[in-house]
DNA sequence: AACAAATAGTTGACGTATCAACAATAGATA
DNA sequence: TATCTATTGTTGATACGTCAACTATTTGTT
């Protein structure tokens, strides 16, 4: 098995692992009248006990300002993240969670985690740590061919 | 470290490992004229010698059937797919790559492995093994969970 | 203070993805 | 054969993601 073989092998599995994880989550969310991206706005929240600006969030999520202000408009008509105006700059929106958002947050995290130590059940700490070092050795891999451009 | 925790870790990192792969691919596609999607439908048309139905490319790419119809409209449009019809059953619509396509594949294909080559470089094999063997079994595991519900 | 950047958020155009509903065709069965 | 069922591809609705262009602010410079 030549190493570029394993190469090539590696970052495929790497995307498909990656594709079957956000179908599944899918799944989860679904019940919960969530989708992925919601899901992972409503946790960034979570962990911003000052709240977030939407740039802020956009950072966290790694994802445009443009697709935030959608991402947010639905989160509000559906009650679970509140947009308030920021007194020191009138050009940003603070965000934070609702109450019912919280509760929702909490409750669908706590079957995330529990579906995730499922998933990860049958793997050795020792094989997760390689595979976690593995994995950070390809993002800076990936970002290494990115910034040559600079 | 408890395991629970290196658990969420590692699947916090697969999918962030594949999202910085999926961007800093689409860099590479970009000046070719190329999306990634449109990247992958190339790729699974050039493994098929016999052409591919559009139900059949969908269930390799693992997505939609309806998502198909769009990608292939505007890989036709751009030229690099043909649509033709299938003799022995006038619902199907046979998949193939132009000549353009088929230049354009492999012209593609050879920068994306020197790039994987490249990215991969600081890893030695049985590492790449191990966390390949990981991989496997998280895909084992969340498909795991996702199969009770029947 | 006045003017020139820079920044926050929105909008619109486009590509990708899903789902549900539909027409055309094929296949199975009564 | 006639009918019922399954399958193929398309369409339309919705969500997410990008980018480029725009407005309203802020900040920095003269």
């Amino acid at each position: 098995m030549s190493a570029d073989y394993t190469g090539r092998l590696l970052t495929r599995e790497v995307m498909a692992t990656a594709d079957i994880f956000l179908r599944e989550s899918r799944r989860l969310f679904k019940p919960h009248g969530l989708t992925a991206a919601q899901y992972n706005v409503l946790n960034a929240l979570a962990a911003a006990p000052a709240g977030l600006s939407q740039r802020e969030l956009g950072d966290v999520l790694v994802v445009d300002r443009s697709n935030v202000t959608g991402l947010i408009d639905r989160l509000e008509t559906t009650g679970w993240v509140r947009r308030t105006a920021d007194p020191s700059d009138r050009r940003v929106h603070r965000l934070a969670l609702t109450p019912a958002g919280r509760r929702l947050r909490n409750r669908v995290h706590a079957r995330y985690d529990a579906v995730v130590q499922q998933v990860v059940a049958g793997l050795d700490a020792p094989r997760m740590h390689t595979a976690v070092q593995v994995l950070k050795s390809l993002q800076a891999g990936a970002r290494a061919w990115h910034l040559p451009k600079a």
